[in-house]
RNA sequence: GGGUCUAUAGCUCAGUUGGAUAGAGCAACAGCCUUCUAAGCUGUGGGUCGGAGGUUCGAGUCCUCCUAGGCUCGCCA
């Protein structure tokens, strides 16, 4: 709140120089012992010609007396420690917490601008497994923080419904394809059918060919190949509908690859113009030496698109359409060299959008011995994932149930467990920085202990249960006053309000590092400071009922603060479990 | 071989433009349910921050070299 900007303020009139350059050079000590926030004076040595020690001992001795909202300011070593009023604090933190409301953590930065996130771009005709997870689900949080924090989005499914696996599975399905058994599940069948053409293909590299030539026919405009790719394309549509729904996710915009195929004569025509295409080994390429990049292929040798021209097109269409002050691809790490090509080429050609696109990339998944591989079928569908943690939860909540003699009723107890189980899996992919990979484990997976969605689910759930009780009793913590919040003081109310103050920052921060983790983190922090506070204080048998009025507007801003934390990353919570 | 990323506790990971005694979770061990939900809490042990130099008042963080590993390198996406 204000108090990181009192001592910023203070210290810009007293040393002259930026407000800005101060606030940045404010740190919060590692050990609360040594204070709420800190100076290091070093920085100020060379400015003012005196000892970093000196310099502190003098400004603490000014501070004393003139810097509001303080409770004491030291010297230590070279660093000049504050400690905030406990009680404004925690008063003035909680009353801004429930002001914001649902809009916790809300920001102006982004107004009037726009982003873009692609995210999710499954292949059609392929599974939804456990490797598209992760893109959905960083995806989906992203654009959810850049909303928070301003932003217009548009979220764009760049669905993977074009290329020469689409000749492949043409030509698999001629030669293999059931039409019923298509029909029934389409996305077995056809999975079915393509781990054939490959091991087929294996024996008879001619597969391959004729592969090519569907998918020219395909490209061409004939009817027969783009009958079979359209009934392909809303078969596989359907049944991604319901892993999307199960996860809340959803589009702006379903506009995948073969949306762009049309345009590519326009990119064409751009190159041409500014002279950057020449042909090479028969394909028609962009060479990007001066990048000290290998060449961009825009168009195979046998003149078909590829996937960096119809991404060139995306980028041109959407600046055409969005103006986007961002475009953000959510896309695997194995295809930065693409990405880093794909920029340089619009960049090349003098194409101002360039600047303006960021490939955010997440590690693998993958198992301990072997990679996951759509070709061999050796895959982990995400519904099966899903369905095996709401499984496993529902367990979970029916034992306890039994153990705690609820009055859960089963329909009760199915709802629970879906928003837990998927919990789970969310904050799995969302835990870490994305960049790294993630071995795949059932065990880890459907870890409910410590760091995971079920803690922070759980807290919620016995915060609101206790909040429940008050209510019952008459008592409502909104209506607390600022004198009445200030009874607050102990040391776990007191990490509590930092915890919530900083929500805020962890927002700012996620957003900007495109980074959902730190508000993940964030949250769990803050779910773990009030288990502590949960086990060291019976807050409904405070017997002061001032105090016992302050502790419950306390865990109502703790509720708002989990419930909207994981909310911005796509998680729910539930009132019991 | 080129590019790129990674290396921090037994395991999985944080460590915010370089700052104070490197932190969590899991696992291990010892405790806490007649008291607001034990998917919880408390405590203990556990580290040459891959290695070697360098820059700096100060390096897990920046630079160089080395080692190990991942990903990637023109007609798949």
């Amino acid at each position: 709140m204000d108090f990181r900007k009192h001592i910023a303020d203070w210290l810009s009139q007293e040393t002259g120089l930026a407000n800005e350059q101060i606030d940045a050079w404010i740190e919060i000590p590692p050990q609360p012992e040594l204070g709420d926030f800190a100076f290091p004076c070093f920085r100020l040595a060379k400015h003012l010609r005196r000892p970093p020690a000196q310099i502190a001992r003098e400004m603490a001795e000014k501070a004393a007396t003139s810097v509001a909202l303080m409770e004491s300011v030291r010297a230590v070593q070279g660093y000049l420690n504050f400690f905030v009023d406990r009680a404004s604090y925690i008063a003035t933190t909680v009353r801004a917490v429930l002001t914001a409301g649902d809009d916790l953590g809300a920001q102006t930065t982004g107004n009037g601008k726009t982003v873009v996130v692609e995210y999710s771009s499954p292949n059609i005709a392929k599974p939804f497994h456990v490797g598209h997870a992760f893109t959905t689900i960083l995806g989906h949080a992203l654009y959810r923080l850049y909303e928070r924090i301003g932003y217009r989005t548009v979220r764009v499914n760049h669905l993977g419904d074009y290329g020469t696996q689409f000749g492949k599975l043409i030509v698999a399905y001629r030669l293999w394809g059931n039409e019923t058994a298509v029909e029934a599940d389409p996305i077995k069948e056809l999975l079915r059918i393509y781990v054939r053409f490959h091991e087929e293909a294996e024996k008879n590299p001619e597969l391959e060919n004729q592969a090519r030539e569907a998918f020219r026919h395909l490209e061409a405009g004939s009817a027969e190949e783009k009958a079979l790719w359209q009934k392909f394309r809303d078969l596989s549509l359907l049944s991604f509908a319901a892993v999307y729904e199960r996860l809340g996710v959803e589009f702006d915009s379903y506009l995948g690859e073969s949306f762009y195929s049309d345009r590519i004569p326009q990119v064409i025509s751009l190159l041409r113009q500014k002279n950057l295409l020449i042909e090479s080994e028969g394909a028609q390429v962009v060479m990007l030496d001066e990048y000290g990049l290998p060449p961009c292929i825009i168009l195979k040798s046998d003149g078909t698109t590829i996937y960096a021209s119809r991404d060139i097109a995306a980028v041109l269409y959407r600046w055409e359409q969005y103006h986007f002050d961002k475009n953000i691809y959510v896309v695997g790490t194995p295809q930065s060299l693409h990405f880093r090509q794909v920029f340089a080429v619009l960049e090349k050609a003098g194409v101002t959008a360039a600047k303006h696109c960021v490939h955010v990339g997440f590690g693998l998944v993958k198992f301990s011995d072997r990679k996951l591989s759509t070709r061999s079928g050796d895959i982990i569908f995400l519904s099966e994932l899903l369905q095996e943690s709401v499984d496993k939860t529902r367990e979970i909540i029916r034992e306890n149930a039994r153990l705690r003699n609820t009055d859960m009723s089963a329909v009760e107890i199915d709802q629970v467990a879906e928003k837990i189980g998927l919990g789970a899996v969310v904050y799995t992919f969302l835990k870490n920085g994305r960049e790294r990979d993630i071995v795949f484990s059932w065990e880890e997976m459907l870890d409910f202990d410590g760091d995971s969605a079920p803690y922070v689910q759980y807290t919620y759930a016995r915060a609101r249960s206790i909040l429940r009780r008050a209510e019952g009793d008459g008592i409502k913590a909104e209506s607390c006053s600022e004198d009445i919040l200030k009874r607050l003081g102990s040391d776990d109310e007191f990490a509590l309000a930092k915890l919530l103050d900083g929500f805020s920052q962890a927002v700012t921060r996620a957003a900007n590092l495109y980074e959902p983790y730190i508000l993940v983190r964030q949250v769990t922090a803050l779910a773990r400071a009030f288990n502590k506070y949960y086990n060291h204080e019976p807050i409904l048998k405070t017997e002061d009922q001032n105090l016992r009025q302050a502790r419950l507007a306390l865990l109502q801003a703790v509720c708002l603060a989990i419930k909207t934390g994981l909310d911005l990353v796509g998680i729910s919570v539930v009132e019991r479990m």
